[in-house]
DNA sequence: TCGATTCATTGATCCGGATCAAAGACCAGC
DNA sequence: GCTGGTCTTTGATCCGGATCAATGAATCGA
């Protein structure tokens, strides 16, 4: 079930809004008509955010955590991203694309409609140019996606996976750390073009190999964020990070 | 050998992009200083745009096509997308995503840094959102494309490439139609995550089958492009992405 | 026009991930 | 605690696309 929050106090989800998008980008003024067209919105796990057939939307993730797919025939999900709070997602009308949002926990958003939305920011280019540079990320996050789906092997996939949930769940980009999967094994098969069965199995190899311990369903370990990184094929990449 | 053009009356391609990204969303005069900041260029077949390591770019294609690619290994190039006439595309600085764009036939260009692009283009908020209405719509597109590439056959990635270039270079969706492929077998397969001789194997079977006709190595004559579209497990789909 | 070179096609074989099938682990309800 | 249902793991087998190898067709430069 969907339940707007209606407290006459701003919710806290507007407030974390106000500091990521609009902090430094728009007068106050303007920054409170921007807030003033955005629903505050919590979706209880598993529930989707409701459709709209009229509008494409914005929709800025406060708490919580959300898979956002595709389905193009029935039994045919694939998942296009997961998304974090502070994450500023852009979804589609129902009617071209039949993009769909569904909490993976209990979640926190401000959801916009993007035409009015985009009409006011034009009065603070700011606010426009940044979206503008959160969209041309976002672009180059799926294509490096893309690439790597195309040409990856299960192991590589699902430990390229595994990192980058590690640095967006907890920050963590080497060393231990410990995150808990908001998504079950089947989510994170749609999202990588495996089977779930395929899933579990590199799971098994790599636990087996010592570079990950789980604990439950959704427990995961990482032992050694480099070494796994580096099975994900970004043995280059260290270039990026130098060992100082 | 990279030449710029350099005639002091406007260049074609500085008119297509006034066309087709100005019109109607600047004022005369902030269309000429933005127009100011581009700098037009021909690429001849197989040239590659010379990187720029201080900034991002934005690139306007005017007229031809040209290849986006990634090489993140030697030997391992993912072309992320083709790009025609129209097209605005953004190239990161090679730096951090090392894309790079080659020209498949002689092509023409404006190329902005993107920086500066959009700075200016803050005083013409219509601009602004007009360049984000692409990213957008390039991220669609990749996420589409991304989704397929998960999930559909050799078969269908290579029905949907088709039927996607039929679109793209004439317009054509429906019936019978004609088009020339600026890019190799083993371009096609780069950008599909399939290898040389897959691509090839599937032109034959299709061939065999009626469905396309082809003569030398880049002409395809498409018999029946919807047969073709549901051939990519597109059933439903008869959108259009207009390319305002 | 003619090689020379690159590009495309075809064939044979191999392997990774899908599929089919079954058992085991986890969680919510009582 | 038990119990039923869902999610996950494991095993056996199959198949699509990769790989290896060789031939055939286009294109380019002299």
């Amino acid at each position: 079930m969907m339940v707007t929050d209606t407290l006459s106090q701003e919710p806290n989800s507007m407030a974390s809004f106000r500091g990521a998008i609009l902090l430094n980008r728009a007068s106050p003024q303007v920054a409170d008509r921007l807030c003033a067209l955005g629903r505050p919105m919590t979706l209880p796990k598993g529930e989707e955010l409701p459709f709209d057939t009229e509008d494409d939307r914005l929709v800025f993730v406060s708490s919580g955590s959300a898979k956002l797919f595709a389905q193009s025939e029935p039994e045919q999900t694939h998942i296009l991203a997961f998304h974090f709070p502070g994450d500023f997602v852009s979804v589609l009308r129902r009617c071209d694309g039949y993009f769909r949002l569904v909490a993976l926990t209990d979640l926190e958003l401000v959801v916009f409609r993007a035409g009015a939305f985009l009409d006011m920011a034009q009065e603070e280019p700011a606010v426009l140019r940044s979206v503008l540079a959160r969209s041309l990320q976002a672009l180059h996050r799926s294509r490096t996606k893309m690439m790597r789906l195309g040409h990856k092997s299960a192991r590589q996939r699902i430990a390229d996976f595994l990192v980058s949930m590690a640095e967006r769940i907890c920050g963590c980009t080497c060393g231990e750390c410990e995150i808990s999967l908001p998504m079950s094994r089947r989510d994170i098969g749609d999202s990588l073009g495996l089977k779930i069965e395929t899933v579990s199995r590199q799971f098994t190899d790599l636990r087996d190999e010592g570079l990950i311990e789980t604990k439950g369903r959704s427990l995961v370990r990482f032992i050694d964020l480099e070494a796994l990184s580096a099975e994900a094929g970004n043995a280059l990449s260290s270039e990026i990070q130098p060992q100082n």
